[in-house]
DNA sequence: CGGCATCGTGTTAGCGCTAACGTCAGAACC
DNA sequence: GGTTCTGACGTTAGCGCTAACACGATGCCG
């Protein structure tokens, strides 16, 4: 039992910080040997590693972040940038944070945290004080502002999405022109000739999200292609503008009879309106989703959709940023192709 | 126009750093007096305080993190753990990390992000190299395995949530105690004599996250105060969990004519499932729910609700994270008392 | 058997910053 | 006119680590 002094609870502990010279102490050797052996980048005998490693276990020590940043000019983080909007799809920004940050471990990284909101000033802010090695910025808009900043940053970036001209910058993202045009197929496979796609909030699109815009070219030029007649509204999350919304898909002379939705936020509200009008899924509409796999499993039907696979994303960006570090590598845009996977709420057209 | 080699375009162009000497060279002063003017550690002439601040933007001066880290002892960053689990409210979550991060920014800290799954051993690491200043734990279990851990490393700690045993630690939380009982109170003011608790996923009870079980305790104690027949279900977050649920509560020769819902996911399916069985909210059965109050408004009925309030939470545990930076602080359990906000979901009984 | 890789290890100069210690001028006090 | 005090600043010793340099001991070749 350890007593510290007379008074037997002090407020903060002092840590007893095991450095390098610890371990070097115990093992009976220099600190650079322990150095050594941890980066690995030069040989060393075997009984001499097994001797470092066992007081690094014994004494328990972690190398100073800060030291080590100091003397190697490395961080050991990446920093990432999360949007605060809330008008994009929640769970999906969430599973890719903690992808991107599990991925990271796995590379011995750790992840910093950036808000949207700091802009292009706080990629600079975190750049010059060197507190990260290399940028992954999330939300990314068609003439992203970001974007000629990371450029002259220089430093290792990768983006999820991709802007107007990624040109020099490395990009990951779900190919949405991809999943739109799949998605008409599918829904023109089944015989449906009267097709609706009902979008993000117009925020989304005002702001030119690139994703939103590529997904809708994707389902325009396939509708057109497959000769189906497709309406395209943007809706706003609310229930009100979804009633509206379908007020005007359903309402007319040709009614859709696919609906794909891409705004996972009324998903649940959209089927119990269509419950409310009577209309049975898929016999009487069609619904195709675009979302992440459990969102479409736990709805009251569990629906067709396409996956927007965050964590893969999240994984492949980091992959990508540690690729980055390790020396100069071509920029690239990566795009993951779509999976579409029927659950039933999508079905022929009944006569 | 910059022009850097024989090669236009080199893959990574290295950051001219600019140091503390370079500002002070250029202000014409010593390095330390450079270091005195950003920290006010000691009292600095306006003049000198002017020159200085003007090399700084020019130079575009950053301070070096790891050397300032190394240097001082503090990192001016605060570690984030949030849970992985997809069992939990993840909006609530996002939220409240975004909170933290911009709460965080306000006070010059930055956030670095863990996840739960590296547990305690994570916690250690982060503290033993001296990557943060301070820890934010998300998602306290009531036999929390962190806490111990926490009060070892003597480590500056704020938890989201209340452990059984809090000694020395100092936790943020809504008052969840509080807010079953408002709840109750609520429904049974409107004239309820039968009603129902759905809460989280059988699998948060299990592990006995905090939260989950002070809702419940509030719920039945204030229950039996106020002579309420209150049933209590845990509810697995699928559609036909729900179903399950809701012939249980509904069916008997006593049914709930009030639903208080402590389960954000299934709020959707809920309303679904309800109109589905011809039941009106509130007329047949009133629903009161527990979720941030965006939530609550974007359904089908705009649901009354108790708010959980994951932005303020984070600010608070920003704050007192501070605070104990600052000197040391009595730990303290800080529960943030309920709000109850009616919005037409709730009604009295219809005889 | 001398020269020359090769391997395994030690020694040490910083990395950029902070904070403890000095210094020095002028005000204030008796 | 000493003495003390109090701004306002300069000088410098590390913080813990990495990586460049150095060095001895083998082994192999001619």
């Amino acid at each position: 039992m350890v007593h510290s002094g007379p008074d037997s609870s002090p407020p903060y502990y002092d840590p007893p910080m095991v450095t390098i010279a610890d371990v070097a102490r115990a093992a009976g050797v220099s600190p650079s040997t322990v150095s050594y052996v941890l980066s690995g980048k030069r040989s060393i005998s075997e009984t001499t590693r097994r001797r470092v490693h066992h007081s690094i276990r014994v004494l328990g020590y972690q190398p100073n972040a800060g030291a080590r940043a100091l003397a190697s000019s490395r961080t050991n983080v990446v920093a990432l940038v999360v949007p605060l909007r809330s008008d994009l799809n929640v769970p999906v920004v969430m599973e890719f944070v903690t992808a991107t940050a599990t991925a990271a471990r796995t590379y011995d990284h750790d992840v910093l945290l950036l808000t949207a909101d700091e802009g292009a000033a706080g990629l600079h802010r975190v750049v010059a004080s060197s507190l990260a090695d290399a940028i992954i910025v999330m939300d990314v808009e068609a003439a992203e502002p970001r974007v000629p900043v990371l450029r002259e940053l220089g430093t290792p970036a990768v983006l999820i999405g991709v802007p107007d001209d990624p040109h020099g910058l490395t990009c990951v993202d779900l190919d949405f022109t991809a999943a739109g045009s799949d998605c008409v197929h599918h829904l023109a496979d089944l015989g449906h000739r009267d097709i609706a796609l009902i979008g993000p909030s117009p925020a989304v699109y005002r702001r030119g999200t690139s994703y939103a815009g590529r997904f809708l070219s994707g389902f325009r030029r396939t509708a057109a292609t497959r000769g189906v007649e497709a309406a395209t509204m943007a809706c706003v999350p609310t229930y009100d503008g979804l009633r509206e919304c379908l007020d005007d898909l359903l309402a007319g002379h040709r009614p859709a009879t696919g609906l794909v939705v891409h705004n996972e936020a009324i998903l649940g509200p959209l089927l119990s309106e269509l419950a409310r009008r009577q209309l049975s899924v898929p016999e009487d509409v069609s619904v195709l989703a675009v979302c992440p796999p459990d969102v479409a499993q736990a709805q009251a039907v569990p629906l067709s959709s396409v996956d927007i696979p965050a964590v893969e994303l999240g994984r492949l960006a980091v992959e990508l940023a540690m690729r980055l570090l390790d020396g100069p590598a071509e920029p690239e845009v990566r795009l993951l192709p779509p999976r579409l996977t029927a659950r039933g709420s999508t079905g022929p057209v009944v006569a």
